[in-house]
RNA sequence: GUGGCCAUAGCUCAGUAGGUAGAGCGUCGGGUUGUGGUCCCGAAUGUCGCGGGUUCAAAUCCCGUUGGUCACCCCA
């Protein structure tokens, strides 16, 4: 595709999703629709755009997400829009804007949909990607976190990613997070030029960040560091404990893992990230990740409230779930071909009623409108996927019946017009259940 | 945002002592009379990502740019 404009090139970062692979995206959001209905969860679909403050003040002005990845642009009336980078905070807003925490005490909601953020573009990392995700508002247990994470892991499974790991940590809960970048501060200022590069500068702007580090002379220093689940209250280490203890009995399986951090300020309490380990995502092994954020709706001026929730990134889940699990399982096709040696015109209409007749009777059906020779017919009917197809021509019109071939017995016979379609169906479900490897 | 690698038909790629392009798959047509997955024959499609430079001559060398990719950063 040679071209001297961007006229037909889409945006960086941004792609088009294609008919042949459509399918299993679909999959993959039923799957996720199905697992949520399973646990209660109702969807919320808010808008892509947001004013820009809910960013800030939701997510932090300090994260990275806002401080260099926001899609922003001012409307016609000079407000700051903002693409959503994520989908807590829209999900948030609507709460708060619907008032649904004085109506229903707990709310469970999931979302589908697209986000936004400014990075370089990789595999499994794109400026427009897509998350699912779910968060419960109203309820502060233990309890919730581990059936939330229970749910994220299951669904995950149901994906057939059987590489994957569930990675627990808490964040503790009040300063807890600002006592324990105080310690790190402390621990790691001493050692200052021991550090790497990036980490000299974390170590002022996001000490936490230290811990994640690949870098090896950081990975070296993180033994004698302070633990965050040793810094925590007794009530957050309770609680921590008793969803750890809940995801054992639900037989989820999960390590502690007090490095993990999460990008996103408003966490606290329980976080967690569920990456693929086989190492085929490369470096975007984060499937998906989430906590607890008790904070947030007050915070954006609600009245205190719990809540915690996850999202997953579609396009990495994608690349690591299998095919089998992301099959779609199609309704059976039938074709339509003309046999148009004689009265072209004529049997070309009749073609395309016999196909809408069964249409009407809900099944798929494809007609190759080129209507070319009828061996060209069969192989577009092939390509298709057709088990069944109706072969029409002057004769049969005259006769008033029509061919019904079985594409995979290879074997045809007459039917009249007036029980097609009960013909096909069978012919149809047959080749459904007849069929069961494929 | 930083660094490395890559960029040839719809797809996968071949084409390096620089001389204006090929294969497989796919697509389309044909193998005469109304029947498909094999086989045979034939055809179309690329300003070799884009722009500039070196050269008598560049897909092939140099620079820039755009896009992709890998690592980092960060995250889903």
């Amino acid at each position: 595709m040679s071209k001297t404009s961007k006229v037909c090139q889409s945006v960086t970062g941004m792609n088009d999703v294609l008919p042949a692979e459509a399918p299993r995206w679909r999959a993959l959001e039923a799957a996720f629709r199905a697992a949520c209905a399973r646990y209660g969860f109702g969807e919320v679909r808010t808008p892509v755009c947001e004013y820009t403050e809910l960013f800030t003040r939701g997510i932090g002005e300090e994260t990275d997400v806002v401080a260099k990845e926001m899609y922003s642009f001012e409307d016609r009336g000079g407000h700051s829009l903002t693409l959503r980078p994520e989908g807590t905070a829209s999900a948030v807003r609507a709460y708060l804007e619907h008032t649904v925490g004085n109506t229903e005490p707990v709310a469970r909601w999931y979302y589908v949909g697209p986000m936004f953020r400014g990075e370089r573009p990789a595999k499994g990392r794109y400026r427009q990607f897509h998350q699912v995700g779910a968060e419960v508002y109203g309820d502060g247990s233990a309890a919730v976190d581990a059936e939330l994470i229970d749910l994220a892991y299951g669904f995950v499974q149901s994906l057939g990613i059987s590489q994957c790991k569930v990675r627990l940590n808490s964040l503790g809960s009040g300063d807890t997070k600002r006592r324990y970048a105080a310690a790190l501060q402390a621990y790691y200022t001493p050692l200052r030029d021991k550090l790497s590069e990036d980490s000299q500068r974390r170590l002022t702007v996001n000490p936490l960040r230290i811990l994640d580090s690949k870098s090896p002379e950081d990975v070296a220093l993180r033994g004698g560091a302070p633990h965050l689940l040793a810094v925590l209250t007794d009530e957050d280490r309770q609680h921590f404990d008793k969803v750890c203890a809940i995801l054992t009995r639900l037989g989820t399986p999960f390590e502690v893992d007090p490095t993990i951090i999460r990008g996103l300020d408003y966490y606290s309490r329980t976080i967690f990230e569920i990456s693929e380990t086989s190492g085929r995502l490369g470096a975007q092994d984060a499937l998906g990740g989430g906590g607890r954020y008790d904070t947030l709706i007050s915070d954006l001026g609600g009245k205190p409230t719990p809540a915690v929730g996850f999202a997953f990134g579609i396009e990495r889940l994608l690349l690591a779930a299998s095919d089998e699990a992301l099959r779609a399982d199609s309704a059976p096709v039938c074709a339509v071909l003309a046999v148009d040696r004689t009265d072209a015109d004529l049997v070309h209409a009749e073609a395309l009623a016999i196909a809408k007749e069964l249409r009407s009777q809900g099944l798929s059906v494809v007609v190759d409108t080129r209507f070319g020779k009828l061996d060209k017919q069969f192989r577009h009917a092939e390509r298709a996927g057709a088990v069944a197809a109706v072969i029409v021509g002057k004769q049969e019109i005259d006769e008033q019946t029509v061919k019904l071939k079985d594409l995979v017995a290879r074997q045809e016979r007459s039917v009249g017009r007036d029980v097609l379609a009960e013909n096909v169906r069978a012919l149809l479900q047959a080749s459904r259940s007849g069929s069961p490897t494929e």
